[in-house]
DNA sequence: CCGCGCCTTGTTCGATTGAATAATATGTGG
DNA sequence: CCACATATTATTCAATCGAACAAGGCGCGG
């Protein structure tokens, strides 16, 4: 089975090391893509220790998934504690602004999610019902919250805009590669998270009140 | 090297065959992914004939590509012809119209090019050289073109704006397996496709001045 | 009806895959 | 310093991959 108990801090390591070399991996390349040995390479570790860690690529593959989850989750809860935003165009442009630096700062989130979500099967299943209902359901109470304010995206059916948000604000970076490919530049620079996010506001939310 | 001429119908039926059933695995599985054995039982042929009529695996999968660029572009140059706009807000409607329907059609369109663009490499490479930089440059510009017009999309960086609207328009139906798995209902219903479009609509142009 | 060229099949090759297992290293408690 | 659980390495296996190749089928021109 697993290890029974740490041994010492070293194993936490060995074990967070692969982890964060799967998530890149499996977001890079799929599932099927990123083999058991490259992943290990990565991590500079031996390809044996998947099967001792995780008992199976499936397993590791939960598991890294879990991590990328945790910290948007985390992200999220902060963000609504440290400043409670009074009204919803002030609550509506603080998540923006959260998700779409977590996009820029995890591209592998939107990478797992579009390379499972198109696919279906039985790991998209477990995805949905292990992590992707409960946001769902969350970010759609907020939207039906936001009704009757008058912003631009307080008329449109939650379903469909969460779709329109989740696309709008990760494509930018999980393509990434193709932008710097194509323009030679980088999206994750500062100034474009900027020039983005901004964007986003005016698109979602309309021009400020100033 | 690739069989000199046509002998019959037959010929290009089969060629026809393997194309279709190409795009759609390389869509679903990536290029990694979709074997050429896959491909060949969808297209309901033998194995063998991927290196007969395309050489390698490689030249299948540009040539499949090459199929959904061609639709994309044969779709726009036909909307541009057949209802010439006289408003900025008219030629954006009938573009995101146009655009919506073909990603809807054609999901293998942007899982195709998701799947390359968060990787770059030669591939994606090659995409941009032929395909990618042609039409994002005529976006631009049509973007440009729009400056000052009033619409909410007409202050926003064409090259920002491009991705948004990209992921934007095809993330819902990029996502049509995990739509239906977290929701039980198909985005491809032409009730959903309508919500869509309207959404769009309302949040890159505004509200219709009826 | 035969012969030649396009089309298709079946088989095989080396390389790579996930996984299992045996052997070895490490290091801490007694 | 020994013993034993934990951690790591090395090796191996069946399955599958892209590709290459030999062989045969098919159809039309002569």
């Amino acid at each position: 089975m697993s290890p029974a108990i740490a041994h010492d801090k070293d194993e936490a390591s060995t074990r967070e090391k692969m982890l964060q070399a799967a998530l890149e991996a499996f977001s890079e390349l799929g599932f099927d893509g990123a083999s058991t040995r490259e992943i290990a390479n990565r991590a500079g570790v031996n390809q044996g220790l998947v099967n001792y860690y995780f008992g199976s690529k499936e397993t590791l593959w939960r598991e890294a998934v879990a991590i990328a989850f945790a910290e948007l989750r985390a992200g999220a809860d902060g963000l609504l504690d440290q400043a409670p935003a009074e009204t919803d165009r002030e609550r509506a442009e603080q998540l923006i602004r959260g998700f779409v630096d977590f996009a820029a700062r995890r591209p592998e989130f939107s990478r797992l999610m579009t390379d499972e979500g198109k696919r279906g099967g039985k790991r998209m299943q477990w995805l949905v019902d292990h992590h992707v209902r409960f946001l769902f359901e969350a970010v759609s109470t907020f939207l039906k919250n936001s009704r009757g304010s008058g912003l631009p995206l307080s008329e449109i059916d939650p379903t469909v805009l969460h779709y329109i948000m989740v696309g709008a604000v990760t494509h930018l970076f999980h393509q990434a590669p193709e932008f710097e490919l194509l323009t030679g530049l980088d999206p994750t620079e500062p100034e474009w998270i900027e020039a983005h996010t901004d964007a986003l506001i005016t698109l979602f939310l309309g021009k400020e009140s100033s």
